[in-house]
DNA sequence: CTTTCTGCAAACTCTTTGCACTCGT
DNA sequence: ACGAGTGCAAAGAGTTTGCAGAAAG
C-alpha cells in the first residue's frame, strides 16, 4: 500500500513537470529514456496513470489523438492546432464555467471538472512564416 | 465520387437523429441491426464518418471513453456523468467562448470548434433514488 | 525479507482498412 | 455495366495487464 519512491517515478514525474509541450505518453517515455534507457512504455503508464490520481499530473483528451499530459496543475485550458498538433495553454476561458456550474447544481447535477478545448490554426502555423514553422513542428512532432 | 443512398447509410443517419441518449458506434450498431441484422460495424463507422464530415453528425469525444455521435449539429455542449455514462446535452454553457476566440484571433490564432464538456454526476445518480437510477443506467449501457 | 514496482509481451478496446463481392444508379 | 458501398476479417493505434524477477523500505 505504501508508495515507493522508485527512479522510474521520478522521472517521469520530472520530465512532465519541466516539460511545457503536452507530450504524449510515448513522448515521455522518449525523454525518459535519456536518463534511463530500460524503462519501459508500460512503466511510463502506470507512473502516469498514479501522478495524475494524485493530482499531480494532467491527462488532456484531444479529439481523437493519443491523450497529453500536462505538469500544470492549475486552472486553464487548452488549443490544439489541427495543422501542426500542437497544445497551446489558455489561461483566461474559463471565466464563466462555474456560472455554469452553478446552475446545472441547482438541477441535481453535481459537476467535478471540465474540460474546454479550441481548436484551429495556431499562430505559427497561420502566419506568414507558416511553412518553415510546419515543417519545425512536424519535426517536433514525430521527433 | 457520386454519393448513393444505400439503405444502411440512411439507417445509420436515421438512428443517429432519432437518438437522444448520443450513442457509441457499437450501440448504432446494435440498433441499425433491428433493421438490417447483417450490417457490419466497419460500415457504421464509415457511415458514421461520412454524415460527420458533412456535417449531419456531431462525434463527441469524452475523455478516454469511445466516441459518442450526436444527431443535434446545433451549438450545444454536453455533462458526462462518471457513474452512469450518461451524456446529457447542455444548451447554455457556450455564451463566453466566442469571445475567447475572438481574443486568441488578435494573435494570430484560428479558432474554427471548440468542445466543452462538464464531468461529474447526473441528477439520477445522485439524488435519493441513485441506488435504482445507476442500476437502470449500468443495464442500458451494457445492454 | 516483504511488498511494491519493473520490464516484457500479450491482451484489450476502439477504429480503420484491404479485398472480393454486392447493389445503386 | 460501372463504380461506390458492403461485409468480413485482419491490421493499427493507444493503453492496460499478468507474470516472473528486481529493488525499495
Amino acid at each position: 500500500m505504501k508508495q515507493r519512491q522508485t527512479r522510474q517515478l521520478r522521472a517521469v514525474r520530472e520530465v512532465v513537470e519541466s516539460a511545457h509541450d503536452h507530450p504524449t505518453a510515448d513522448e515521455v517515455m522518449r525523454r525518459v529514456r535519456a536518463r534511463l534507457p530500460q524503462i519501459s512504455l508500460g512503466t511510463v503508464y502506470r507512473n502516469l496513470q498514479k501522478l495524475a490520481t494524485q493530482g499531480r499530473v494532467r491527462v488532456v483528451y484531444l479529439a481523437d489523438q493519443a491523450a497529453r499530459y500536462d505538469g500544470m496543475t492549475g486552472a486553464h485550458d487548452h488549443f490544439f492546432c489541427e495543422r501542426c498538433a500542437a497544445v497551446t495553454d489558455i489561461m483566461r476561458a474559463r471565466a464563466s464555467i462555474p456560472a455554469v456550474g452553478r446552475r446545472l447544481g441547482q438541477s441535481g447535477y453535481v459537476v467535478r471538472s471540465h474540460s474546454l478545448t479550441l481548436y484551429g490554426v495556431c499562430t505559427a502555423c497561420s502566419g506568414p512564416k507558416a511553412a518553415r514553422a510546419v515543417r519545425h513542428a512536424r519535426r517536433v512532432a514525430s521527433a
